[in-house]
DNA sequence: GTTACATCTTTACAATGGCAAGATTAAAGT
DNA sequence: ACTTTAATCTTGCCATTGTAAAGATGTAAC
């Protein structure tokens, strides 16, 4: 039944060549990702891969869209370890640069545009999920209404909100990514915590003291 | 005299690989990059740039060399034109993203870990200067005294300056960076400017507040 | 039960990075 | 001046890759 016979037809071969490419990303990084390898370890023919994602960049897109779920589920989780609001934006700052540092060759391609199929809906429904998480936690911040994926268009109109948003991801992304390409000018592993955290309270901080205080 | 016979020898050949990858890099982007086609622009046979750059690792990391510097001076030029110090880190900001709108590919790989080689010392003295540059920008704004190179190393020790910079330099580079691979939640350009305009102010107000009042 | 379609394989091709061996030239000894 | 040594560049080679085209196989629709 569920012993992999060699049949013609796979029968769920997307599910596995993306479990496959997940592994090799992980395992061999970008340098060592190739189609035919993930082919190889679905199992099938190197062509194969071509029915279900097109070229190199669908699958890249496909994967990088698993990136995101799994970054917004790790927001998803630091945030709710987080105690209070004052802790939160520090703790979003902490579980998305984990995410960087679990999932490097993701988060590397994630944000690469040249890389992926821009025009993927389900690429761009899954980073409009993370940023709606991230865009979430500034709202508490600021004590406002949380939103849904649904909303997210409406609120990046408001200026205003959309300035914190800038003030916090840029933040945020910035740290996870300069660290991950080792380009921080940290000396120690408790340094940098200390910094880190320093920035997060303080960068909160401005976002609660700006914001509308008869909301809060 | 300088019209270049094919000799056996070139003369300037690791000059020229260098102008070459530039181009390749700049016209075709990172995935057009290929060691070859420098190689054919350059007049030589495919294995000619082993002998100056060992793999395509150290060529690319003389690039990326090339691309801070190019960096370091833009952020210079941008410094230069600001008015005051209260537009100072504005401009920094915007001299930093404009980098990377006119060299995409430059800085994709100059974010690379894992595709440079980060034990050249070229490498790591052009990626000195520029934090060189950013660090100074973050001291003038605290109305402290500015840095030479030499001089890196001991500053980021001070973990309340150490703050700053990665406070300033996350936003930096984190809005370059999600700007150029389009995942700024921003619908016209218009308002883009406002954002980062307001956003900069904002942080460099912040990192002015909080310094030693004394010192400024 | 036949026809259309989706899925997967096989084969082929041009291109790439890296290696090794050889050709050519410059430089350094002597 | 002559030889030797080392640096530089070329040629030829190999395994590997992505993509395309055509064929094989199974599924589903009619």
């Amino acid at each position: 039944m569920q012993a992999k016979k060699a049949a013609y037809h796979h029968g769920s071969l997307k599910k596995s060549l993306l479990a496959a490419g997940d592994l090799v990303l992980m395992e061999k990084g970008f340098k060592g990702f190739t189609f035919r390898e993930c082919a190889r370890r679905a199992g099938v023919s190197h062509a194969a891969p071509k029915h279900h994602f097109g070229d190199v960049t669908g699958f890249l897109s496909a994967l990088a869209a698993i990136g995101f779920d799994r970054l917004t589920e790790g927001l998803i989780a630091g945030i709710r370890k987080a105690q209070d609001l004052d802790e939160e934006f520090l703790a979003t700052t902490r579980a998305y640069s984990k995410f960087a540092e679990d999932y490097p060759e993701h988060f590397r391609i994630m944000f690469r545009d040249d890389l992926l199929a821009t025009e993927s809906v389900e690429l761009g429904l899954a980073a409009r999920r993370t940023l709606t998480e991230l865009t979430n936690v500034i709202l508490r911040q600021r004590g406002e209404r949380e939103i849904s994926v649904s909303e997210l268009n409406n609120f990046t109109k408001a200026e205003d909100l959309l300035g914190d948003i800038v003030l916090g991801w840029c933040h945020i992304h910035g740290f996870a990514h300069l660290k991950l390409e080792h380009q921080l000018p940290v000396v120690s592993k408790s340094m940098e915590k200390k910094v880190i955290r320093a920035s997060s309270d303080r960068l909160a901080q401005l976002i609660r003291r700006d914001a509308t205080p008869n909301l809060r």
